[in-house]
DNA sequence: GTATTTGCAAACACTTTGCAAGCAT
DNA sequence: ATGCTTGCAAAGTGTTTGCAAATAC
């Protein structure tokens, strides 16, 4: 029984970064890391959090995700796929289960003859506490 | 009876990029925009294009959709509300539509008290051609 | 010891802003 | 004539790259 591993050297930087990401209960964009990273008395640098949001990405460990801003955001993967309710008046981010992708995903691949490897879906509009 | 109006000079550029993304299958970026532009013998300077972008996008002319690219896309505001599926071997883009989400949207207003305003969905994979 | 990882400087890609000149109406 | 629109230069934001020094293992 093998076990895929790749080359992890555990800095302080990627341990900090993968605690951080890992506690967090929304997709944080790069300016909150290095800003979490600074409370952390860690001054790392800008392009090497770049780097390992890189290297955390390509090898699966987060996900990465728009939210219409022009940058990106992370967040950790978790074994539930979900989604984002993002607020747009106070920016507040909840997640959502869909079910129903997976069968779209199905009906896709039979109707479009089209193989889906990923989706992603979000959605805008005024959590509870906005709507008063 | 009133009509809402807004100031729409007819000038050369937002012509033909009304023209080029009304006739369009896919969503551009600001490139292919210039490009067209320049077929055109309309040398419009990149920041006019932005402004008449962001002119168009705000008097919901034009929608506007990231995939992952790190840049934005545009396209005609359609009647038929649709979604993507971007191959992610050639770049190939089809539309789909998806009715389950406006139930979807129901369900989250209803369980998650959160007024739904607008979603965006993009599906990532292979492409019939691109399957062989 | 060695390959990987980091920091710095610089560049790159995309987008926005200020202001004076130009143009549609 | 007037206010909206454009071009130019510049700057702003987010991200990537090259290379030598530092560091995990």
């Amino acid at each position: 029984m093998t076990q895929i591993q790749f080359t992890f050297k555990k800095t302080p930087a990627r341990l900090a970064i993968s605690e951080f990401l890992s506690g967090v209960k929304a997709p944080v964009d790069v300016e909150q890391i290095i800003e979490y990273l600074r409370l952390q008395k860690l001054d790392t640098n800008k392009v090497t959090v770049y780097r390992i949001l890189d290297f955390l990405f390509k090898n699966q460990i987060i996900d990465r995700v728009e939210f219409g801003e022009g940058k990106y955001r992370y967040e950790f993967k978790t074994n539930h796929h979900h989604h984002h309710l993002v607020c747009t008046s106070c920016g507040r981010v909840q997640d959502v289960e869909a079910n129903v992708v997976e069968k779209l995903e199905n009906e896709i691949q039979k109707n479009k003859n089209f193989k889906v490897q990923s989706h992603s879906m979000e959605f805008f509009g005024l959590c509870s506490a906005c709507q008063k």
